[in-house]
DNA sequence: TATTGTTATACTCTATAACTATA
DNA sequence: TATAGTTATAGAGTATAACAATA
């Protein structure tokens, strides 16, 4: 099958941003979930990779260490992250996620699956493999840059 | 193979939003491409639908009437759109590219499509033909909301 | 002197509310 | 009175520049 990376382009490049702001807009609607695109993202990054620096999440999350500091400070503030000077060397921080971060998290996930699985339940079994594929093909091509090695956290304090 | 719609939610709410910022950086990025998402899918919109209407546009875009405004407002100040009072309903305004926006868009797709080319080559055929499909099965479910059945223009004027 | 992160400031995008013009 | 669109205003998010603290 002739597929040139082109025609790709041109069909992610339709179609992603009208899902993305699905998503985004169906975040801001929902009441009690309080979060947005950056910050959800953060949260699972944070879910996953435990202890890392405001350089390595800005750095993976896409944004300016400033922006990333302001945004980290909103969701220290609200008690979903916790925010820790870390002992080998006293510039760094150590970022990792509250109890209730974690479960601001699931509810968000929750939230927001849910609702995507609404509208991707209309496909076929075949058809649904066939996305999770496409994002499994996608997934390192445009994280791999931004992806860090993600040094597991010294210590996994919950401040919450 | 069964794959539940939560688990494609999960792939897509994973993998949507870093390719999304990917592109959007990009766009930010390039100089001489001086246009953001919401404007290019804009100039995309009308390329296929000359003539709809200020909330008809609205209405695909995902964007509130006063803010979709403001965006066409930029684009008329910069020529890359028209903007006419409808005869049949003098409230009603008549959309349509000029012929700098075509090429603007033009430009920037072929940009932007390029670039995400470029990584997108790194797959095989048969990679790419997958996503290709994703991206067709995933266009309707987030895009029929939306789309509107868009009366071809009365008149495809073009002020440029 | 270089690195990590924060503060100061400004700009863009988007929303809600109030308004104008037309039907 | 209802509809299409614009103007006024405000808030969120992000960037660049300047700064502070530590190495």
């Amino acid at each position: 099958m002739r597929v040139s990376a082109q025609d790709t382009a041109q069909a992610v490049l339709d179609v992603v941003p009208a899902v993305m702001r699905t998503i985004r807009t169906e975040m801001r609607t929902h009441r009690g979930c309080d979060i947005n695109v950056p910050q959800f993202r953060t949260l699972g990054y944070l879910n996953r990779y435990s202890g890392v620096s405001l350089s390595q999440l800005a750095e993976h999350i896409g944004l300016t260490l400033p922006s990333m500091s302001k945004l980290v400070d909103g969701l220290v503030a609200r008690k979903l992250v916790s925010r820790q000077v870390y002992t080998g060397d006293r510039r760094r921080v150590t970022l990792a996620l509250t109890a209730r971060g974690r479960a601001s998290l699931a509810s968000s996930l929750e939230y927001t699956e849910a609702y995507l699985a609404e509208r991707l339940a209309a496909l076929s079994d075949t058809d649904r493999a066939t996305i999770v594929q496409a994002m499994q093909l996608l997934d390192p091509i445009f994280r791999s840059e931004r992806e860090v090695e993600a040094k597991p956290a010294p210590q996994t304090n919950d401040a919450s």
